[in-house]
DNA sequence: ATTGGGGCTAAGA
DNA sequence: TCTTAGCCCCAAT
């Protein structure tokens, strides 16, 4: 490994060592969360969207790696009931895993028939992990898009379809759900792929007999080194093959010209290639990009918006925009700031509220002079209001109208006025 | 405290 | 004038 000159030698050298921290990473990731170590899983999982941010080797092993933990941090992420998904497309994460499950199909990275069953059971994890949060309307939508009629599915698509009708979270359908069991079967999917990854800084490190070791293999757990002294085998190997293929690597760092054409058509407004190189920071980028793409429009001229502060989510909001789909547009109009921060719930649909947002702003417009000459009062109702009444009830049913009053943006509203709207709304048959 | 229903009234036809 | 959406009031829970 000699070098003439030190810079352009530690650089060129750069790769190949990133190689072998992510592989490294990826072992620890995928032990974190195996054994739920949640801590442990969104540390790595910072670590590790940093790393890949840097340029690694271009070996296709990366590409299972990577959509691997995109896949286990969709997971992870729905394992936390109270997680308040931020992605402000509507997708839980559950949802994004099964997409990232179709894209792992179409690259054919795997064995094809690796995912059949467990893609199901993921579909119906989807949908009750939404009926659980009570959060009907959405699961009925995951299950009209995800769960086809088929042969086999009937029985269950009615069943659930069932239980969304009635409310029925105490079916033993949805209150014996878990994600540990998902998070099981996710894992056991993946089992032979994931030993598949070699582990060469872990296998090193096992050799390493000075006094450090019992410092450095503390964090190691059994199976960890089982699977180092399983990349044992090949490591020799390893080293030999990288020795030879360094001179060349600083050539194949670049993706392949097939894969960055195919970046660059599918994530123009993304960050394009920069200075040559497509990291595979942008190849995990890409399938987002794709996935929402009608949220251009974005009107913040409006007031200010909620940032959520919620600490323990704002830890993982980087990675979120690294690994899963990054957050998107949403305007939350608060009108009273505490009210939404008090409570820490903001997990309900928005789903047709831009269009509503300019319903209410011609609305705003022509009312404006009645409304503000009322000083306040008898305030017309806007397009957006009414929307949210009616998602507001769809969601939490007639009557929970301080539920819907704190669930949405309302100015000078209370829950009787809300009350008297939907009223209203019956007489005109808005309903 | 919250809700549903009766009733009043400002706006608009 | 009449109608009605929006609001207030109060009894019931």
């Amino acid at each position: 490994m000699e070098v003439s000159s030190y810079d352009s030698g530690i650089s060129a050298l750069e790769p190949v060592v990133n190689q072998w921290v992510l592989e490294y990473f990826f072992h620890l990731y995928v032990d974190a969360f195996k054994n739920c170590r949640n801590e442990d899983f969104v540390q790595i999982r910072d670590i590790v969207s940093i790393l890949i941010q840097r340029r690694l080797r271009c070996v296709e092993q990366n590409s299972q790696v990577l959509r691997i933990m995109q896949l286990l941090s969709c997971i992870e992420e729905g394992a936390d009931p109270d997680c308040t998904f931020d992605e402000d497309n509507n997708e839980t994460p559950l949802e994004s895993a099964i997409g990232i499950l179709d894209l792992m199909n179409q690259e054919k990275l795997f064995p094809a028939d690796l995912f059949q069953t467990n893609k199901q059971m993921l579909k119906e994890a989807a949908v009750v992990a939404c009926i659980q949060k009570q959060q009907f309307t959405k699961a009925r939508g995951i299950l009209k898009k995800h769960i086809t009629s088929s042969r086999n599915t009937r029985q269950l698509r009615a069943d659930l379809l069932n239980i969304i009708q009635e409310r029925n979270v105490k079916h033993p359908l949805i209150a014996n759900f878990t994600l540990s069991t998902v998070k099981e079967k996710v894992y056991d999917m993946f089992e032979n792929q994931i030993d598949n990854i070699p582990s060469y800084l872990l296998t090193v490190a096992q050799k390493e007999p000075t006094d450090l070791q019992g410092a450095s293999k503390e964090p190691l757990t059994p199976e960890k080194q089982a699977e180092g002294s399983m990349g044992n085998v090949s490591s020799q190997d390893e080293i030999s093959t990288l020795e030879h293929e360094l001179p060349a690597s600083q050539s194949k760092d670049l993706t392949s010209p097939e894969k960055q054409a195919e970046e660059e058509a599918s994530t123009a407004r993304e960050t394009g290639p920069q200075r040559g190189l497509v990291t595979l920071h942008q190849l995990v980028m890409e399938q987002d990009s794709q996935q929402e793409s009608e949220n251009e429009e974005e009107d913040n001229q409006e007031e200010q918006r909620a940032e959520k502060p919620q600490q323990q989510k704002r830890r993982n909001s980087s990675v979120r925009k690294l690994f899963n789909t990054p957050v998107t547009s949403k305007r939350r109009k608060t009108s009273t700031d505490s009210r939404v921060l008090g409570q820490a719930r903001v997990n309900e649909e928005q789903d047709t509220w831009s269009d509503e947002d300019n319903l209410f702003k011609e609305n705003g417009l022509s009312k404006s002079v009645s409304s503000t000459s009322l000083s306040g009062r008898r305030k017309k109702w806007s397009e957006e209001e009414t929307e949210w009444i009616r998602l507001g009830v769809e969601k939490y049913g007639e009557g929970k109208w301080s539920k819907i009053l704190s669930s949405y943006p309302f100015e000078q509203r209370t829950a009787t006025t809300i009350k008297d709207r939907w009223r209203t709304m019956k007489k005109l048959s808005l309903v």
